[in-house]
DNA sequence: GGCTCCATGTAAGGAGTTACATGATTCA
DNA sequence: TGAATCATGTAACTCCTTACATGGAGCC
């Protein structure tokens, strides 16, 4: 098959474009932008500079074709998937590799991490408390949007959960350090 | 305090090797590299081309002081962290912003929100079946080299646990979708 | 006529990566 | 003396970001 020959040194994002457009096509590139500016967990922020440059080199791979509504430089140009890009997709989807499961950055793990920095148990125990707050403003924002995918799209809202289930692990492993280091850390 | 303006516009990977060299002071940037590649979650690779250019800026800023242990532009040079920079430390840990706590982004929920782009509930299946079994593997990969941190250092270790805590709040999620297709997605 | 969305695109810059280049030290 | 490890550094590249530039369509 030469579907994984044709997915080689793509990226994630173009990847990502190519999902959004096999599920809204025809749709136009700034469809696209939307749906990940829109997303509950933005991975991406769908810039411009970004997602133009990705269709132009879907197009050169033919995994979509490109279709001008009117002729000249301007308007709206409508996306849609090819017979390779579906293959293509499914391909990516399901070629899931080892260094996919490793543990994802958290700008707070990380300075979990390098707690002992600070001058007190005070401190520390300040920090969780501010890290955990922050965590549960997140959850509270994410639940209702997640939620309003329910009937929308299974997939997506079902990912919504998963996202929540990150920050809901998060927020109990800090109120564990809490715990610790109010039991000053033994 | 001028410990936040210090830190405007500093990066993550630069505050990390502040840490690092906070940590492990007097040490070289080969060190600091070591530390980053050998970290059971490591969010950077220690790649040369990222820390001496960071280790300069450090310098330029006043953050850190790199003494040559011998003259010539070759050889060990010992880094250590300046008052200040102890301060922008401090500063950067406990300067929690609401970005931070957002859910971080992961190549196989990624996958998972674009689930139905499959052909079949057994494709989904096989797909999660994949997916549960590449979590499970890191766990295991990962319980105990943290373990191992456990008397060495506290905060790496809680930090570890937390990215456990991550990886398990996923396989327990990858269980719920698998049931939920198995039971044919109603 | 001007405002707001829709829509496409380029330019410059930031922040990392890999690959390359160089040399010192240690130890068998 | 030769190999491994310690150690520093640069160059080219990738991939995304922000900011800028352009223009059509609907509508009040």
């Amino acid at each position: 098959m030469g579907s994984t020959a044709m997915t080689i040194g793509m990226t994630e994002l173009e990847h990502c474009t190519l999902a959004a457009i096999s599920e809204h096509q025809p749709c136009s590139a700034y469809d696209v932008r939307q749906v990940f500016a829109r997303s509950p967990t933005p991975d991406w922020s769908g810039s411009t500079g970004a997602i133009y440059p990705v269709i132009k080199r879907l197009a050169g791979r033919e995994l979509i074709e490109i279709e001008a509504e009117a002729k000249g430089p301007r308007g709206r140009r409508n996306l849609s998937i090819t017979p390779q890009g579906a293959a293509a997709l499914r391909a990516w989807i399901i070629g899931i590799e080892p260094w996919m499961a490793k543990a994802s950055p958290d700008p707070i793990r990380t300075r979990v991490s390098f707690l002992d920095q600070l001058k007190s148990h005070d401190e520390r125990i300040e920090f969780l408390k501010a890290a955990r707050k922050l965590t549960e403003g997140m959850i509270q924002e994410l639940v209702p949007e997640v939620e309003s995918y329910r009937s929308l799209s299974t997939p997506e809202y079902l990912a919504g959960r998963g996202a929540i289930a990150q920050l809901e692990a998060r927020r109990v492993w800090l109120c564990e350090l809490a715990d610790f280091y109010s039991n000053d850390g033994r």
